[in-house]
DNA sequence: CATAAAATATACCGATTGGTATAATAAATT
DNA sequence: AATTTATTATACCAATCGGTATATTTTATG
């Protein structure tokens, strides 16, 4: 990795948490520089605009998301173990602090979706990508007899489970009460377990 | 009402929809005046600061969602069908456009929780009052035996309740596709017919 | 070790930010 | 109708915004 390689590295590291905390509006140029200790010179060598720092930053968030679930679900044998691995870790999301200030997707969606048509478009094919990855573990769970057959949605599944998750951080993010993201979560498991 | 309490009005009605597409950071003073067709003189005689301006017009859009469900409310005899008001209303909340710009709890929520404690506290507020609106209907019900009164977590169903509408309306509004929202409403009507 | 190339720092740009003092105008009161 | 009071407009403020040209420093290469 060459040093400019490093550096950008650590800039994106360094204002992802920022940007996840106080949006892309909330965070000017010189918040950057400052928790970088660099200057613009330096950041303006790495990056074309604020909008690229962003959108690395927002992408670095996510990652660290999925490589956390994504790592726990492999661990896991059936597919419904691999779905109960949503609500078992974002019970403890906040507490955890994977991504400082919350959940990117729900905070870069709120803020993105009628003023950043690029974050916007970030956003939304993560969101498709997560919801095509959970009608896959339904369809097949349902193909290897964990799930019954009938009376299942499993688009409707989805987008239930993500809206409960993204709903009950924003509740736990704004009440300060950390319970409250874990008792949607049960509503999550309920969701699940009604599969089989 | 006085002149400058209509003009206060005004300002308010005609930057509320700004504040909740374009957040607290995005909207300026410039885009005030812009909206409003007034001087800054004129918005500076009739609020404190641009905080007073973002907290009128949050507290506005927030009483025209609680007006429209409120009304809705009211018309109903039972306590289920109070409940199903929400997920029957919240299914074309976007189409209709009550709030330019979607929510405003979970716009204001999500910008805020981090920055802006003012703002915070206010959302903070309206989402225990939702809550606790919610868990009252739900026990009203058990005494009315409309509900059975064992297996029932009124908190955790009234939070499942809001994380769903919440959530939806995210997904709605990230994906463009109006049907996302009245698809997780039909979980919410699920939650609600299970209480029976 | 000298030199070329890459990376970072300095100093600046015009535009916009939220906010204010004061002047001009409109409304209410006598 | 005259005068006081309330309201709105004008003109300005320092600070900050995102961004850039250039100088300096650091790194890699011959």
């Amino acid at each position: 990795m060459s040093k400019a390689e490093r550096t950008k590295q650590f800039i994106i590291e360094q204002t992802a948490p920022l940007f996840n905390m106080k949006g892309y509006n909330g965070t000017s140029m010189s918040d950057i520089t400052e928790a970088t200790g660099l200057t613009k010179g330096s950041i303006y060598g790495n990056f074309e605009n604020k909008d690229e720092v962003a959108l690395a930053a927002f992408k670095y968030n996510v990652k660290k998301l999925q490589d956390a679930f994504g790592q726990e679900i492999d661990k896991q044998n059936t597919f419904k173990d691999k779905l109960l691995v949503y609500p078992r870790l974002y019970s403890n999301y906040l507490d955890l602090r994977v991504t400082k200030g919350g959940c990117p997707i729900l905070n870069t969606a709120t803020e993105a979706d009628d003023t950043h048509p690029i974050l916007r478009k970030n956003v939304e094919q993560i969101i498709l990508f997560w919801k095509k990855r959970i009608i896959q573990f339904i369809e097949q769970g349902i193909l290897a007899g964990e799930f019954k057959a009938k009376d299942i949605n499993p688009e409707r599944t989805a987008l239930t489970i993500i809206a409960l998750i993204e709903g009950g951080v924003m509740i736990s993010k704004i009440t300060g009460n950390l319970e409250d993201l874990s008792t949607v979560m049960l509503s999550v498991n309920k969701v699940i377990e009604d599969l089989e």
